[in-house]
This record gives C-alpha cells, sequence and structure tokens, in this order.
DNA sequence: GGAGCCCTTTGATCCACGTCAATACGATTT
DNA sequence: AAATCGTATTGACGTGGATCAAAGGGCTCC
C-alpha cells in the first residue's frame, strides 16, 4: 500500500496552504490565493538534527526559516568564547533575520531537538512582497514583533532580579505553548539550565535555586524538565510586586 | 532681505535628496530618480524640544521617524515604576519600528536635545517600497539591523561585566560619531549617568566609578559629558582580555 | 539494559555591584 | 553675582548572585 501514495500528497501536506500553523507564521493575514503564491516561493524543506546548525554566524545569508517542527536557540559567541543565547525559537517562528542587514548572519541558529524548517529565499521573499501587500505588511510585523521581543529582554537582563527573570521566561513559555495548542501549565522544556542562564543572564546554579525556590513556594512542579505551573497568579505576583 | 528669501529653498534645502544624511538613511542605495519619489512621501518635519515625547508606548502607529537633527532616547517603563533605556538614537537612525508589530508604539522615544524628525508615513512607505525594489531593500537592512544591535545590547548585558559595558558604550558611540564626520576621540555625550546606566543594566554610581577609573588609567578624559578618548586600543583590550 | 557522561541540585564562600549618604560641581535663573 | 537645582563624584557598607565544590540522577549510546 505504501508504495502507491502518490508524492504529491506528501508535498501538499507541507504547503503553506495546509499548514495548520500558518496562523502563526508568514501565510498570517493572506486570502487563500496569496497562500497559494507562497507555497511557489516556500522551496525546500531542511531537517535539523539536535544540536546541529541551522546556520552559523558569518554565513553568507540566503534565505530565512520558518519552523515547522521542532525549536532551536539562537547564540552570539565573542573571541574570548562566552556566549549569549539571544532566543529560543518554537514552531512557526521565523529565523534568520538577523542576517539582513550585512547579507551575512552574525548569530548561530542550533536546534535544540530533532527539527525541519521551511527554507524561504530571501530575494523571492521580496520579489512576491512587492506583489502580495498583505504579504509584505506580514513581514514587516514579524520583524518589528522581533523588535520588541528583543526590548522585552534587554529590560529583564538590565533590570530584573533572578527570581522576575525566570518567573517572566516561564510566563512566556506557558503563553508561547499555548498559542501553539498546548497546555498553558504543563510542558517539557527543550533547552538546559546553562542555556535558560545564558538566555536570562545567570548562572546555570542560580537557575537551578530559583526552579528550586519556585517549587517550594508552590508556584511550579519542578522535575528536570518538566515543568507545572501551579500558580500562575503567585508567578506574575513576582513580576509585579517589586518591593524596591 | 530675509523677506525675500523663497519659501521653496527651505523646502528643497529639507529634501532627502538634498540631506547630507542620506547616506546613512533610507534613501542609502537608491539612484536619484528615486530618492526624488521618497521625497514626495516624507511629508513633514517635526521639532521636538529636549526632554519631550516624539511618541509613548501605547500611541497609535502612523509613521516612522528619520532624525535629521538632534538626538533621542527609547525607554520601556513596567508598571512598578522600573524603567529600561532600550537604546540612543543620532542623525540619520529610524525610529518607531517598534510600532509595527501592534499598530501601536511599545516603547517611549524622548528627545536628548533640540531635536527634528522627518515624518514617514508607513502606509505610503510600505506602498513606495513594493514600487521601488532598493528603498524596499534598505528599509529591511535597517529593520534587520535594529534585531542585529538588539542582539549585541543583549550580549552586553547578559555577560559582560560594568568596565566592559562601558568600554563597548564609548567605542559604540566614538564608531557612531565617526560615521557622522565627527571626531571619533573627542564627543558630547547628551544623556546622564543614569541614563547611561538605565541601558548599560548599571546603577549611575557604579557608570561613574567605572568613568573614573578609566580616568586614572588614562584610557579616556572625562569631563562631565564632555569624553575625550586617549588609548582606544586599551578601551578595546578591556573588551576582549575577559580574564575568566 | 548497562556504562558513561552530561545535567541538575545543593552547600559554602566570595566579590562585584547596589545601596545609602554626603559633598561638590555646573548650568540656569534671577 | 548669588541662589537653586539637577547632575556627578566619592566613600562606607550590604547583598544577590557568582564561584567553587561535591554528590546524585537521568539520558544517550552502545
Amino acid at each position: 500500500m505504501k508504495s502507491v501514495v502518490p508524492v504529491t500528497v506528501v508535498e501538499i501536506k507541507t504547503a503553506c496552504s495546509q499548514c495548520n500553523l500558518r496562523e502563526l507564521c508568514l501565510p498570517f493575514g493572506l486570502d487563500p490565493g496569496e497562500v497559494n503564491q507562497l507555497d511557489e516561493l516556500v522551496g525546500s524543506r531542511r531537517k535539523i538534527k539536535r544540536q546541529q546548525h541551522l546556520y552559523r554566524s558569518g554565513d553568507s545569508f540566503e534565505a530565512i526559516y520558518a519552523i515547522r517542527a521542532g525549536s532551536f536557540k539562537t547564540d552570539v559567541i565573542l573571541e574570548d568564547g562566552r556566549d549569549q543565547v539571544t532566543g529560543f525559537q518554537m514552531t512557526g517562528e521565523v529565523l534568520g533575520l538577523d542576517g539582513i542587514s550585512t547579507e551575512q548572519h552574525s548569530c548561530n541558529a542550533i536546534a535544540l531537538e530533532d527539527s525541519e524548517v521551511c527554507v524561504i529565499p530571501f530575494g523571492r521573499l521580496e520579489e512576491l512582497s512587492r506583489q502580495v501587500e498583505s504579504l509584505q505588511h506580514q513581514f514587516h510585523k514579524i520583524m518589528s514583533r522581533e523588535i520588541v521581543r528583543d526590548h522585552g529582554v534587554m529590560m529583564l537582563l538590565g533590570s530584573m532580579r533572578a527570581e522576575e527573570r525566570l518567573a517572566a521566561f516561564l510566563l512566556n513559555m506557558s503563553q508561547r505553548f499555548t498559542a501553539r495548542g498546548f497546555s498553558p501549565s504543563e510542558f517539557h522544556l527543550r533547552m538546559t539550565r546553562d542555556e535558560i542562564g545564558s538566555y536570562l543572564g545567570l548562572k546555570l546554579e542560580t537557575v537551578s535555586r530559583a526552579f528550586s525556590r519556585f517549587q517550594d513556594e508552590g508556584l511550579v512542579a519542578v522535575q528536570q524538565k518538566h515543568i507545572r505551573i501551579l500558580d500562575t497568579p503567585g508567578l506574575k505576583r513576582i513580576l509585579n510586586h517589586h518591593t524596591a
């Protein structure tokens, strides 16, 4: 039976028009005819195994990538070896926007688990978005959203204490899982304590201690990478109730 | 004599095609005909006095702004009053990109001195960049540059010590002044120690102490807001020579 | 299904930066 | 030229998170 399944079925299944992520991704706000045009643009898909690079800092920039399955981290590395995780990306999110400015990528994108991305050749995206107003606008929104997100991280790194940072991180993850149809209160983190720490500007021991404290206070149940949020308002209170 | 100067002269003088900032700004890479089209788009200019807002968080988004004269800071404010400076902007740089994502601005833009901006209605910019490929591309580069810049700040906030942050800040300012034809080694900071501190995730006292230390070590001469860099390689060494 | 290794947790100690406080300086106003 | 106020410097002290260290737990890969 398997051999009679036509290849085209697979093709259709992976097209934007059939993708269950289209409400989160580049096709958002496009009408069906426009999504079909986008389908033609998204030439290929690429599978990336856990711990492998989608691109590296210095690679020449040719395409942006929409995450179809799995998740990634992006990081920047200094000459002296220090590195900073600049973000964690989930399905439907777009990677590679950093490369537009100099035609070279300025960070590394690494899969946190076996993953798959849609390759969107950037020249053709610019071409199509000159024709399709809604695509142009959605693309601009995605770039702007990235800027706003980065400002939030700057706020977090610049003026929050360790437990506030972790609370903000957990609430953000919860919200993003929710947007993807998963439980808001129970999820599996794909990154290590060290990676969370790098993202939050903390050492892994501090992250671990903050998790333990949250657990002691009944805010979350932590079992390694499996997180259950028990008291969302409590976490939010940690964020706002800055007693200084 | 004054009364005979025709208004049109003023108009021409402030057009993109005549602007000495065009190599840094939106017109970069456009041919003369295309710059003329951009001239028509940039409808009005707006003067902003020192300490006044160009826009506020929550304001509806209608335009982006190119700085013609002066300088700005952008900041984000939390409910509990804490604020984080997310950037300092100089002539030729573009403000307001944060507003695209939600049609509302998500930060405040405040003039550090009496300043002037070109108002670029965003709907018309999108329209023109559908017709003018080089404008579209330059706009995308400007947005991407903002993302890359933010990643640099995240690196700074997440994994550098106080003196490294200040060294990075001074080198960055120097480089931006240079790009505008000013001295690389001698300049006037328009922001207070408190604002620098907020941007760098430090308290104002720590910024002040770091300045004093740099002065003691002969790296810079500091006199209030007037800075003279005496040893650029020395500052760069502070950045890279992370003995940890 | 076992071995090895990475990841996580927890404790003890240290230090960079924050906090509190006082003074000094400079720009602006009168 | 004096008064005022925001800004900057400097000192003394406290603390949150880093560092160092050790042990336990759970994946991953044979």
